[in-house]
DNA sequence: CGGCTGCTTGAATAGAGTCAATAAACGTGG
DNA sequence: CCACGTTTATTGACTCTATTCAAGCAGCCG
């Protein structure tokens, strides 16, 4: 039975026609699969197809003159990644586990955009879901404590691992290094090494062999001054399906 | 004879057919003036219309609990701003000089997608061209020291201007507080004052009565770290017209 | 077992923030 | 057009947060 990461996403808030349902499975027909470590492109690569992610976890990240590293993105399941705009890529990505992902052509997405626009609508209410993200991580970089960062995204990591897998409650594998926990945050791996523990001191979350257990969520909340904004959206604007 | 600044700014990209054009003209039917320093929508607004900005110059942003401020984005003609993903502005929208804007249903934007999927491509691309330009102000905030912020954000601003007024060329009026630049950047008014005289002592801009000059480019541009993003987009591979 | 890579902690340093005081520019009403 | 009050810009002195540098430790993999 095919199925696609992408429409589960969608259909979750939605139900979807069976023609729209079909043609999401059918971009997601072929698969590749990535070690942990591959680039899947890197920066400046000309732009050539789209992915949607279909199992594992990748970041997007963009290098500096002087070799210092933003991390700009982490993608989950059923995140599309991929460049649209321009000829080249702005930004470079790689898998942080094994992953799966599900590659398209451009054209197919411009078939899929004609053919149904009220996916189309739906892309451009995720592209806003997750420019407000980015705007939250904005805020979080430019007027939040080193505490807050690495609180926010302590609890981001959880929200964004419990929507593609619903096991997750309050601990989880964080999978990432201290240095790309500070390449996400702005901050040096040493600095995360210290808000870590004062998080730990201050019993808001626990750590044990690569896991990270928030105990004290409302807590960890405060700290990181952090909005919830998965939920609430307001969808009922969209055109009809096809 | 109707205009569109949208249709404009897209128009500058790619011919569009008879029925774009009259389509995007429909959609700035309505216009609404705002005086500078009015509000648009306020974050927590319940999400109604959308906005076409013609005239003038708007700036978002949030404001975290402690009272501080986080400028998002500034606004210029032919951009979109709006809530289409939630039922509340996760934003607040402000006037920065007097503007007229061109309020729109979303009902209205549900109908452009349906009748021209190459519109809706095209403002996803759009959308990818504003969140390239966010990731590169976060890794200015992560990543680069106040002295490259600011003058990112000095080059930022005026290329912008020059998008809308091909007069801009290496002087114009910032427009700006040095508060504001400071919410933008992540700094303080202070910091902020004392850099824009630290470019000027090393002669990469001058200043005169609200007015910035830039006058060493390559300088300056070294000094930020800065990429233009408006180069070089791929619009290959759109759907045709209708 | 040995060699990485990543984690942890301390001490010294530097970049940006805070506080404070003054000056300049702007707007508004008379 | 001027006077006055308010906002914005400027600068110095001091503080503090996060960085840098350095050293030791732990865990993992061949």
């Amino acid at each position: 039975m095919p199925s696609s990461c992408f429409a589960d996403r969608i259909g979750s808030l939605l139900p979807l026609t069976p023609s729209e349902r079909s043609s999401l499975i059918a971009l997601e027909e072929r698969e590749r699969t990535l070690r942990r470590g591959a680039t899947l492109y890197r920066a400046h690569d000309p732009a050539g197809e789209l992915f949607i992610l279909s199992k594992g976890m990748m970041m997007s990240y963009v290098l500096l003159d002087d070799g210092s590293r933003q991390i700009l993105r982490f993608v989950f399941p059923g995140d599309i990644v991929g460049t649209i705009a321009y000829a080249e890529a702005p930004e470079t990505v790689v898998a942080l586990t094994d992953c799966v992902v599900c590659p398209f052509e451009r054209s197919a997405f411009a078939t899929l955009i004609e053919e149904h626009p009220r996916i189309a609508a739906l892309i451009l209410v995720y592209n806003q879901v997750e420019r407000v993200a980015l705007t939250d991580r904005l805020a979080s970089l430019g007027r939040t404590s080193a505490k807050a960062r690495i609180a926010a995204m302590l609890i981001e990591l959880r929200n964004r691992r419990r929507q593609s897998d619903a096991e997750v409650q309050d601990s989880f594998p964080i999978g990432l290094t201290q240095e790309e926990l500070g390449d996400a945050t702005g901050l040096t791996a040493v600095h995360v090494n210290r808000m870590l523990r004062q998080l730990e001191d201050e019993r808001l979350i626990e750590r044990a062999n690569g896991r990270v257990t928030i105990i004290d969520e409302r807590g960890l909340t405060a700290a990181a001054n952090y909005v919830d904004r998965y939920a609430r959206l307001d969808l009922g604007w969209l055109p009809p399906g096809r």
